[in-house]
DNA sequence: TGTACATCAGTGAACGCGCGTTCACTGATGTAC
DNA sequence: TGTACATCAGTGAACGCGCGTTCACTGATGTAC
């Protein structure tokens, strides 16, 4: 026998999700329209009401889906010992012009900061959530007594969305390989240590 | 007598892009529609097209202005000295609260990141030419050969972009104001030099 | 096991709205004589 | 200086389109007897 019809239920909305997810990482909030993201999931407009309340919950639960994966690459790509030598491989994989050229596949915040604070209070949740979770991650990495660390993990962030935002918006032009080194050697400055 | 035909026009021109600025600044591209531009003009959409080929060249005139107009408040803030030094009260002033929370008056560019790399050619390149004049600016200010300065100018710039951006999208939350505490003393550790 | 009925995930058309752009027009400004 | 005509900045309605959301429907799944 198949799956029972909440299951298949729950795997459509997954399929959704995914599909959300897939948009909001290229284009935004803006570019995951609800009849995109529907066609991306092989349904049609009508059937999204059955799976989320809105829109903006869409967004939030696809915001929360993605930062929590990208969390896990962020684990992935942090090297043993503490500070800049721990970031060092994030921030190569992060500020790399594979992650430019590749926004489906990569990290949403770049392309959903400039829309998030016109966003309505389920996005800004979710993002506000799994931007603490971050710091949880890259705090656990770095020296020093906690606020400083947070302070430290809060602009690496902030550094890295920034320089990934910035070289995107400047492709195709040599600056935009440029933004991508100068950042991570202005981390790897800022953390000390390491090489 | 009054002003010609052609001055008026000029100046009629010269409100449409001012309006355009006003909502670029607060709400990005996707937020300065032509309709409401040409109303915060005391205008209406109908005349839009005897002053400006499209939209595109609406934004990238818009951005081109008020980017050069965020150059004299960067000179303005730039202190004597090199380095972390000089930076530092235009550091404290563009990661503030009050610079987050007025963005119809402050910088552009956090409002405009993400949509800059779907934007039109005119919209790309004004924030190509932009950016390097940007660059320039802030380069004179900073130590060492060309290349370095050049870099940490770039980076200063992504940690601001991105410390403003993340602000906002946090706006309302503790959090907020951490990333701007953060970047300020991020961008001064990895400039070195200064207090 | 077989039949009758209820449920409800997903369809597809429609809603009102705002978008960028076009266009026939109007009426004040400017030019020609 | 005065009159007739041309120009053209700005108006306001309309275009086709995509948006988020609603809704009557269909047909396969699941339940009751």
């Amino acid at each position: 026998m198949g799956p029972t019809r909440t299951e298949q239920k729950e795997r459509t909305r997954e399929e959704i999700l995914a599909s959300a997810v897939r948009r909001l990482r290229a284009y935004g909030i803006g570019g995951a329209s609800v009849a995109e993201v529907m066609k991306g999931a092989g349904l049609t407009v009508g059937g999204f009401y059955a799976h989320f309340d809105s829109k903006d919950a869409l967004v939030g639960a696809g915001l929360r889906s993605c930062m929590t994966q990208m969390r896990d690459v962020m684990r992935a790509h942090l090297g043993p010992g503490k500070g800049a030598e721990a970031l060092a491989p994030l921030l190569r994989k992060y500020l790399s012009p594979g992650h430019r050229d590749h926004p489906e596949v990569g990290c949403p915040v770049p392309a959903v900061l400039s829309e998030t604070p016109h966003a309505g209070e389920p996005v800004r949740e979710a993002f506000k959530d799994e931007m603490e979770a971050h710091l949880q991650v890259l705090g656990e990495h770095l020296e020093g007594p906690p606020s400083r660390r947070r302070h430290a993990a809060l602009a690496t962030l902030a550094l890295m969305y920034g320089g990934l935002s910035l070289a995107r918006a400047l492709r195709g032009t040599p600056l935009s390989e440029e933004v991508l080194a100068a950042c991570r050697e202005y981390a790897r400055t800022a953390l000390g240590g390491g090489r």
